[in-house]
This record gives C-alpha cells, sequence and structure tokens, in this order.
RNA sequence: GGGCCAUUAGCUCAGGUGGUUAGAGCGCACCCCUGAUAAGGGUGAGGUCCCUGGUUCAAGUCCAGGAUGGCCCA
C-alpha cells in the first residue's frame, strides 16, 4: 500500500490562491481553423509579408519561382514545393536580406486548351474562332490561377499575389519574343522536318493527348519483295557465294508494312543488328532474305516450304542495294535498332523517314532524305511519282497494293487488327507525317550550357550529374507546336512558298506590338499591320505564321520576362528550387534559352526535391486511395475524426521534418506524429507564456553574472540551440531544424528546467529574486523561440509574440530580425558540469523509478537521495555547484526534485 | 531496356575518412502526479542497418550483383 501519497480527502483547504499560476490567453489548442486566417489578416493589414523583405535594406536575396501550371486542384507536390520556398523566403528575410518572391503561373499549353474544348458542345467547337478559343482560355486560366492563389495564401505562403508573373500577360509574352528573338539572332533557331501525328479529316497535328485507339481498327498489311541490286562485300566474300549465284536464283528482302501508302517513301530497309537473319529458297527461283526466327511462321502463312541457304548475323548485312519497289532508284539496306523485332512482320522494316518516328531517327543517323509523300489532306503529292493524287486513307492502299502485285512483288496482303491512332474529335484514322518545324539548335550552344551546368552549384550534388546527361544527349529542341493557345511564333511565310521573313526588325516589331496588346493581335490583325513600316509595301506576299512555341520556351523565358524585368529581382537569380523532374523541364529550358542569349545559367543555386509518396513509399493514385490532400489536412475532412483539422502549421512542420532530398512520406499516422509534436511545442509556449503575465522585462532585467548556474546554463544551451537551427537553415537542411527544435523541448525545456522551475515559479514570493530570475530566463527563450520558429511555424509564432504578456518593441515576430545571441551567455565551463549533474540524474531517476515499481513511493518528492560519489569529476561537479551555486536555486535536491539530496562520506 | 536516386527501431531523422554492446525524439507499454490538467514527470521494451556475395584482423560504412520503391527517358 502506498502510505506517504494518502491525501487527505477531508480538507478542503487549496493553496491555489497563494500560488503564482498560469495566466495567458494562449490556447493548449491551436484552433487553427479560425486562430490562423486571424493571424493571416493581421499580417496583410500591418504589411507584415511581401512589404516586410522589400523593406529590407541587405542585400537582394532572389527566388525565382517555377511556375505551376495553371491547371487543377493543389497537391501534396504543391505545398511541398510552396512552403520550401516559404520557408527559406522568411528565413531570408529574417536575416535582412531584400527578399522580393514573385509567385507565377504557366498559363499556355494543349492542357488548357482542351479543357476549353472539351467543356464545350460539338457545335460551338465547330464554329470556334482562334481569338475565341482563347478568350475562354483565359478566362480559365484566370480562374484557375485564383483557386490555387487562394490555397497558397492559406498555407501562410507570403509573396507578391497581387502581382505574380503569369506567362499570358503582355510584358511576359513580349519579353518571350525577345529572347525567341536574341537566340534567332545568334543562329541557334532554324526550320526542319520532323514527324508528326496529323490529322488529315481535321488538317491539323494533334499531340498524343488527342489520340484514341479504338479496338476495331484492321490495316491492310502487305509482305512485300525487295530486288536485290547488289550484296555487300562481307557477303561476297566470306560466305557461300556459289549457293548464292551459281544457282541463278534472284534474291529477294522481305519486308512487311500496315501502312502501304508510305511505300512511295521508302528510302531504306533497316535490320537489327542483334538479330540473326537467313537466305532461304524454296521451289520458285526466288531467294528471301527475313529473320531467321520467323522462318516457320512465314512458310506456314504463304504456303512455301522455304529452306535456309546461310544464316548470318544481322550487323552482316549492312550496304546491300536494292532497288526501290516503286520509283527508279537505288536504295541500302541500313543497321537499325531494337525497334525491330521478331515480334510480327519479317524483322526487316521498311523505312519511310518521312512517315515514323523510329523511320525518322534512322533516317537522321544515316543521313537519309526526309520524304513527305502526303499533303495536309491526306492526299498523295508529286513525290509519290504515279500515285500522285490519290487519297492515303481511301484509294491509295488498295492502287498500290494492285501495282505490287502487277510487278509480282507483293508476296501477301492480310487484313491486320492493331493499335492505331485516331483523331479524337473526328474519330478518323491519323497518320504519322514529316512537317516543317521549328526547332532551337542545341548543338549549336551545348559545349556552352555545359560550361554553365559546371558553374552552378547543385544540391543534392547528383544534380549536376543528372541533368550534364541529359544535356549531352539530348537532340535539337523542337520549339514549335500546331496549337492556338500560346505564344506565336513572329515568322511570315512568303506565298511563293519559299521565302521567311524574320529578322531584327520584325522581331523588335512585333515585340512592341505585343507588349501593347498582348499576342492576341497576332490572331486579330492582318499581316499589313504586323508587319512593320518597310514591309508594308509587300504586305500581301506575306501570311503569318500559325504554329505557336512550346510551352517549355514560355516557361524557359521567365529569367527574361521576370528577374531581368522587376528591379527588385536578381539575374541570375540566387536559387531555383523544384522537384527533381524539373532537370527534365524547367531548370533545363531556362538554362538553354538563358545560355543561347546570354552565355550564362539564369541561377546560381538550384535545390531540388523529391515527390510525396504514401507511408509505405508508394506514389500517389486514386486507384489505390492513398491520395493525401492539402486542403484536408488542413481544414479536415468530411468526419473529423478520421481527418481532423490539423491547420497549415502542420502541414508547414510535415514539409520541414522530412529529408526532402529525396522522395518524402506522407499520411495519417505520419501527420498524427507531427501534430503531437506540434502540441509538445505549443505547451512549451504556452507554460513560457503563461509564467510572465507579472514580469517587466526593463525594470527587471537581470545581469547575466547574478543569474543561478542553472539559468545560466540554461542560456548557454539557448545559443547553442539557436546556432544549430541557424545553420540547419543556412544549409537548407530543415529536418535538423525539426529534430533539434523538438528535443529542445522535450528533453531541455520540458523535462528538466521548466519541472525544476515550477517551484521557483509557483511557491517564491511574487518578487522573490529566485522567481524573477527564472522569469527573466524565460522571456528570454520565448522570444527567441518564437523567431527560431517562425520561418516553419509562422502562425504559431506571431501567435506568441501576440500573446507575450509584456511590452515589446516588435509588432510582429518577423520584425524582430534573426536572434544574435549575447557572447556572454555562451558558458561552455558550466555545459560541461551540468552535463554531468544530468547524467546523474538520470541515474538517479532509475533508483526512483525502482521505488515507485516497489510501490514504496508516488511522486519524486516523497523521497531523499543519500549518495556517495565514486567519480571524482562527477563529486567534483557536486562540490562546484554547492559552493559556487545560488543558494536557493542551485540546489541538487530541488533539480532532482526530491525532498532532500546528501553527499555521503562513506557507502 | 537506359540515366539518376533511395532503402538504419512502428514513425521522422542522426550515424566525417571502415574500429567497443548502432543513437535521438516521437509513438507504444508500464508507473507516478493532479499546482502546465483534452496537460506534466519517470522507467522500459523495440533494430538480420533491404538481400546475396566479395575485400579486410574488422563492414551500417568500401566493391560487385540483385530486390523493392521513386523521378526522367526509350
Amino acid at each position: 500500500m502506498k502510505k506517504q501519497n494518502q491525501k487527505d480527502n477531508s480538507s478542503k483547504f487549496s493553496y491555489k490562491d497563494s500560488l503564482n499560476l498560469l495566466k495567458t490567453d494562449f490556447s493548449m489548442r491551436a484552433n487553427s481553423i479560425q486562430r490562423e486566417p486571424e493571424i493571416q489578416k493581421f499580417w496583410s493589414q500591418n504589411n507584415i509579408d511581401l512589404a516586410l523583405g522589400n523593406n529590407n535594406n541587405g542585400e537582394v536575396f532572389t527566388l525565382h519561382d517555377g511556375p505551376p501550371y495553371a491547371n487543377g486542384a493543389l497537391h501534396m507536390g504543391h505545398a511541398l514545393n510552396k512552403v520550401l520556398k516559404d520557408i527559406v523566403n522568411k528565413y531570408k528575410t529574417l536575416q535582412g536580406f531584400k527578399v522580393n518572391f514573385v509567385p507565377g503561373w504557366d498559363c499556355h499549353g494543349l492542357p488548357i486548351e482542351l479543357k476549353v474544348l472539351q467543356n464545350l458542345k460539338s457545335e460551338e467547337r465547330k464554329n470556334l474562332t482562334v481569338l475565341e478559343l482563347r478568350k475562354k482560355a483565359t478566362e480559365y486560366a484566370n480562374i484557375q490561377i485564383n483557386d490555387q492563389k487562394e490555397g497558397f495564401k492559406r498555407w501562410g505562403i507570403w509573396g507578391d499575389w497581387d502581382n505574380p508573373y503569369l506567362t499570358l500577360k503582355k510584358t511576359y509574352e513580349s519579353a518571350q519574343i525577345g529572347v525567341f528573338g536574341e537566340m534567332f539572332l545568334n543562329g541557334y533557331i532554324y526550320r526542319g522536318l520532323k514527324p508528326v501525328h496529323w490529322s488529315p479529316s481535321s488538317r491539323t497535328a494533334l499531340a498524343e493527348a488527342e489520340l484514341e485507339y479504338p479496338d476495331q481498327h484492321f490495316s491492310k498489311s502487305v509482305y512485300v519483295s525487295f530486288s536485290v541490286e547488289k550484296l555487300n562485300e562481307y557477303i561476297y566474300k566470306s560466305c557461300s557465294q556459289e549457293l548464292l549465284i551459281s544457282e541463278n536464283k534472284k534474291i529477294f528482302i522481305l519486308i512487311w508494312t500496315t501502312t502501304p501508302w508510305t511505300l512511295p517513301a521508302n528510302e531504306a530497309v533497316a535490320i537489327n543488328p542483334k538479330i540473326d537473319y537467313v537466305f532461304a529458297s524454296g521451289e520458285s527461283e526466288k531467294i528471301f532474305l527475313f529473320a531467321k526466327d520467323l522462318l516457320d511462321d512465314l512458310n506456314s502463312k504463304f504456303k512455301m516450304n522455304l529452306e535456309p541457304i546461310l544464316e548470318i548475323k544481322g550487323s552482316d548485312l549492312e550496304g546491300i542495294e536494292y532497288k526501290h519497289p516503286i520509283k527508279d532508284k537505288i536504295c541500302n539496306l541500313i543497321i537499325g535498332g531494337d525497334y525491330i523485332n521478331t515480334d510480327s512482320g519479317t524483322g526487316i522494316v521498311h523505312t519511310a523517314p518521312g512517315h515514323g518516328m523510329d523511320d525518322f531517327n534512322a533516317g537522321i543517323k544515316n543521313k537519309l532524305p526526309i520524304t513527305c509523300v502526303v499533303d495536309e489532306k491526306g492526299i498523295l503529292n508529286e513525290d509519290a511519282s504515279i500515285f500522285c493524287g490519290l487519297n492515303v486513307l481511301k484509294d491509295a492502299n488498295d492502287q498500290i497494293i494492285q501495282y505490287l502485285s502487277d510487278k509480282g512483288s507483293l508476296i501477301l496482303m492480310e487484313n491486320y487488327q492493331h493499335r492505331y491512332p485516331y483523331d479524337w474529335r473526328t474519330k478518323k484514322p491519323t497518320i504519322f507525317r514529316a512537317t516543317k518545324q521549328w526547332f532551337a539548335s542545341v548543338e549549336g550552344f551545348r559545349s556552352s550550357a555545359l560550361d554553365a551546368i559546371d558553374k552552378v552549384e547543385w544540391m543534392p550534388k547528383s544534380g549536376k550529374k543528372r541533368i550534364h546527361s541529359m544535356v549531352v544527349g539530348r537532340s535539337d529542341w523542337c520549339i514549335s507546336r500546331q496549337r492556338s493557345w500560346g505564344v506565336p511564333i513572329p515568322v511570315f511565310y512568303h506565298k511563293n512558298g519559299k521565302d521567311i521573313l524574320l529578322n531584327k526588325d520584325t522581331i523588335a516589331h512585333i515585340q512592341k506590338l505585343f507588349k501593347e496588346f498582348g499576342a492576341d493581335i497576332w490572331w486579330s490583325w492582318n499581316e499589313d499591320k504586323l508587319l512593320p513600316q518597310k514591309y508594308l509595301v509587300e504586305a500581301q506576299l506575306w501570311s503569318k505564321g500559325l504554329d505557336t512555341m512550346d510551352v517549355w520556351f514560355d516557361s524557359g523565358s521567365s529569367w527574361a520576362a521576370v528577374c531581368e524585368q522587376r528591379e527588385e529581382l536578381k539575374y541570375p537569380a540566387d536559387l531555383y528550387l523544384e522537384g527533381s523532374d524539373q532537370h527534365r523541364g524547367w531548370f533545363q529550358s531556362s538554362l538553354l534559352t538563358s545560355v543561347a542569349v546570354n552565355n550564362k545559367a539564369p541561377y546560381k543555386k538550384v535545390l531540388t526535391h523529391g515527390f510525396a509518396l504514401d507511408e509505405n513509399g508508394r506514389k500517389m493514385s486514386k486507384s489505390l486511395g492513398n491520395v493525401v490532400d492539402p486542403n484536408i489536412i488542413i481544414k479536415g475532412g468530411s468526419n473529423q475524426k478520421l481527418e481532423p483539422a490539423y491547420g497549415a502549421d502542420v502541414l508547414r512542420l510535415w514539409v520541414s521534418s522530412v529529408d526532402y532530398s529525396v522522395d518524402v512520406p506522407i499520411g495519417k499516422n505520419i501527420l498524427k506524429q507531427l501534430s503531437d509534436v506540434y502540441r509538445k511545442v505549443r505547451n512549451t509556449a504556452r507554460y513560457l507564456l503563461g509564467n510572465l503575465h507579472d514580469f517587466n522585462p526593463i525594470s527587471e532585467n537581470i545581469e547575466i553574472d547574478k543569474l543561478p548556474i542553472l539559468d545560466k546554463w540554461m542560456l548557454d544551451r539557448l545559443t547553442n540551440i539557436a546556432d544549430q537551427i541557424t545553420s540547419a537553415y543556412e544549409s537548407y537542411e530543415f529536418a535538423k531544424f525539426f529534430q533539434i527544435l523538438q528535443s529542445f523541448c522535450v528533453v531541455d525545456l520540458s523535462n528538466f528546467y521548466l519541472d525544476i522551475a515550477k517551484d521557483r515559479l509557483y511557491v517564491s514570493a511574487p518578487n522573490d529574486f529566485r522567481r524573477k530570475s527564472c522569469q527573466f530566463v524565460l522571456s528570454k527563450i520565448i522570444e527567441n523561440l518564437a523567431v527560431l520558429i517562425s520561418p516553419v511555424l509562422s502562425h504559431m509564432a506571431e501567435d506568441i509574440w501576440q500573446n507575450i504578456p509584456y511590452e515589446i518593441h516588435e509588432k510582429s515576430v518577423f520584425q524582430r530580425g534573426w536572434p544574435e545571441m549575447p557572447s556572454e551567455w555562451k558558458n561552455p565551463d558550466i555545459e560541461k558540469k551540468i552535463l554531468i549533474l544530468r547524467k546523474l540524474r538520470n541515474e538517479i531517476n532509475k533508483s526512483i523509478e525502482n521505488c515507485r515499481n516497489q510501490q514504496t513511493i508516488g511522486a519524486a518528492l516523497e523521497t531523499q537521495i543519500r549518495f556517495y560519489p565514486i567519480d571524482k569529476e562527477l563529486n567534483n561537479a557536486l562540490l562546484w555547484l554547492e559552493k559556487s551555486g545560488n543558494k536557493k536555486v542551485d540546489i541538487y535536491s530541488d533539480w532532482l526534485i526530491v525532498s532532500d539530496f546528501e553527499i555521503a562520506e562513506t557507502v
């Protein structure tokens, strides 16, 4: 039975009135749903936000915002990115830098254009003009931007929300034309060919997102033999020539295609060097070349009995010459890639570089002509020789098959079912067609780009390797799109079909027009107004181009449209901070344009973060049901028990808690844990605030020298913590901040200093030095702690500040500036000795716990300790405390929270 | 298939150049307090350091291969 801790329940007497208990309005619970918006209102009413950084007199610090796409709801990726940026910006602001964060949005591009089109009825869609489409797209983007903006603000992100940068703004579009112009004048923009998905039915190029693949598509596939004119030297020299030559048989290359209409565009046949091939013959005089693995398949298909004469590696076939199936010319067998296999066909691919992606690449590699035999309506042109005028989706295939059959080169025709892309709008088949596109010549400035990459600081370091290898390997950048929602490529084409008009004058003129009227003018005005003065006489000869630029060119121009244009920003920027996918995206597009124009990177430092995953490290997806919505973290879900309203600070605390350099997990358990940490910090702060209600920092200021040892130690500890936290922010290691903060609140404050402080604060006479000295320290802790947490726990920090019970100079915590602790707070000697004493305290606690478990005691205060120190250092520390400590505070039994502590002379 | 990255307690993180029984805070369990009270204190239990080989007197750490997951390409 416990005896000591039995309470006298009959007595109603309480010391409550004679004690100095906690007094504060700072609540234990955050009530963030209500309180955070109040605090945000306070900030905006008092210019505690963007204006604060703007008014600083220090060096300019520019974190340039990578623009999110103006479409769709905000998700954890946005949260991670924007909160990280905000932590950096707030820290730099507190450090005294001139900070001006200009948020941006990427507004043009296909997804928005499609969204607008999908929202229309088919009738409306048919009659829609480009300008009407652009107007609707603008409206749509603006709505999205507004929604996202409100979300960002609710997270407590500071920035120039009233004047963000939008890629659809006139000034932006004009600056972008400037970038394009400079690149052109530097010789890095050219026109070339590239195959695209082309819809003859709507006479336009289509993006992957505009294609659909109906199940029931059949193509007329054909097996065709191409007559070999000449074998290569390898075969003549090393192989069984007798067999090939003496039998007096003719040799044919066997190909298979599902698009017979592309045969007029044939420029080569391609093989896979890793595959084995055979020359095989049967009853007829023909010898066929095809992949060895397909021998049985083809025999049964053709109803032949082909027998291999010669087996040969694909790589040894290069250079065989054959006669074009239609035209009067000789073509070559070339080495292709792994796109050639033996799943179907013959293992030898008819190559029409103008009409297929793989064929195109093979064509470029082998310097083949890129022949396009089809016009925009899908009609074969004069390059198709005798088939000119036929429609590739109607009669062309049949006529060509008939022709091959007549010539005897058709081996077999069969209907073949496969995935084939259709126009999602007209529901008609599409074709691959080489078209003229505009390119940025990466080849032209690759080495400069690589130099620039080398000069940038990449965090983590692997980022450099990543972008370096991408830039080394990438081909020229195709910057033109056949779309309406974007910035036009400002070029005029001569009606003779040959010449183009693009020079310094036209670019400057268009740039000026865009600045005044916006890019819409390109569609609303005619050539006679779009051309500069000196070309007006020949306006009739020119027609404006209708291509727009790749949206990556839009966002890739932001250094020019934003950093260079706004006085309060720097170019190159100090920092770009985005997800690691942007090595392929914005980091690269920005780098390429900046290097092409100014021969330098647009950033000094690049910091990347990973992706938000669920608690099991899986990608979030609706089908898995593991999506975490930042809005629900803040406001709570429909069932507040399952999904409580945690508030923005918990979201921000999450960002600070994880190692964002790799992928970061988030989920219910993690949020629960974060909310526990949040409450621990909050309660610690509440305790500090609650004990300061009668403290006056001016009249009750105490010289450090006169403080008890315990308090000196506390200030030393605070100094240490502040140093550690500062260096954590400085090196962008926010997870370190999170760990330090947590253990400071738990181990140093709650478990130790504050627990011991209770007696001093509650029991002492209100003005006793024993109490006042503690309050003095508490005030130092709370003021500095509030600032140290403010970049992350911004709302809580402000809430603390507003609840500091005495007069304080700064209206907001953010006006305080980053803490610099007085040097006399540092006290490493004390720290060492206290460490020893705290270790002893832990040991004694174990003994006490032992008694507690035997039920001999309840509270620690019911114990008396007799301790025989064996360790000399420990003994010295105890003696030192007794000798030089404050007689009313530095009492070891008080530190242990026991009734008595006695150093025994003997055991 | 290629490039880059990650994997240490239930969770979030530490663990320079290889060197004792791998650490912290949270959570959890148990106990205490009821003067921080939808709080506070104490103690404790949790680890095949992703796996398999190799180098070494010695590997969480170095090397090779693999698994799982992520990003970007094809």
